[in-house]
DNA sequence: TAATAATCTTAGACTAATCTAACATTTAAA
DNA sequence: TTTAAATGTTAGATTAGTCTAAGATTATTA
């Protein structure tokens, strides 16, 4: 409804990196200040205040001189969407991969920007298909892949009575 | 070996892609002219033009004036590279999760530049894994997985006798 | 072979994102 | 309450990647 997909509003990858630094920092300090800003993403604070002004004029951000940062309730909206994204990707990427998490957190960051709704969406529904199945803690075949990646040998499962 | 960690090699994305195109384009046509590789990538020549001058000077490519593009075995390592991730992702986006093949194919062109070793690794591995179980065309999981994406419900592959 | 079409190159402008360096304001401390 | 430190802002440069428009070269074809 509120246009995400309209070109005029679409957000690039920087953009929606510092619209998801100012919703982490806040929820972990309760208000951001452009240095924060600027420690959160290693960059300075001349580039965080040109991308503030530039999310300001487009109704992402309120930034009065010399104030803390806040986010317009669009801006809100779309630092969820990033955090989401970005949440759904690392958890693909830890428990179904078992990637490292600091390897995992990077990799979530480079592709929280571009993946299509789709692709999240299902990527959403695989995750959970992997954890929440109901009375176990990881599914079998999970642990078939684990044994997979390790020693490049299919354990069977099921099926074939087989070893 | 060939320092393709080396920063001073790093490819961006947009030059990766040239580089993705060219061995494309040679692959199914022989030979790649400025124009094909423009078209192949929603460019204008003149960009090619300033993309095959930087490719050129650092050793990925061969173009002469006037001629056709080619690439050094650097860069047709690059290339094959690069190819070889996004069809690893392509592979996992649809034969995985089921996407659509033009929108797997998106986001794999998406995705192909920013992941790390380890997780392209992982990745391919877990494809494998979900393809080459030897004696079925797919594992049951899999089937689960599509039945939950479908209903919301996991079905009792095995474990607990139900249903 | 001369005219026309297609392709390629160059020059120069533009945008996004960053930086440095200088200056302004606010905050903290002496 | 004045001074020093921290923080914020501005101006201007830089880089990567794109574009348009004009000109150069090559290929086609009449």
């Amino acid at each position: 409804m509120y246009g995400r997909k309209d070109k005029k509003f679409k957000l690039t990858p920087a953009m929606e990196d510092y619209l998801e630094a100012i919703a982490t920092i806040k929820q972990k300090q309760g208000v951001a200040r452009v240095r924060d800003i600027g420690d959160f993403l290693h960059v300075k604070p001349s580039s965080v205040h040109s991308a503030l002004s530039n999310l300001s004029k487009r109704g992402f951000v309120i930034h009065e001189r010399y104030e803390f940062v806040d986010l317009t309730s669009e801006g809100e909206k779309a630092a969820k969407d990033v955090i989401k994204r970005h949440e759904i990707l690392l958890n693909f990427l830890t428990t179904v991969l078992g990637i490292d998490w600091s390897v995992a957190n990077k990799d979530a960051c480079l592709m929280e920007h571009s993946l299509s709704g789709e692709t999240v969406q299902k990527l959403t529904k695989f995750v959970e298909f992997a954890q929440n199945r109901p009375g176990q803690d990881r599914p079998e075949w999970l642990h078939s892949f684990e044994h997979y990646y390790q020693t490049g040998e299919f354990r069977n499962c099921r099926k074939r009575a087989g070893k």
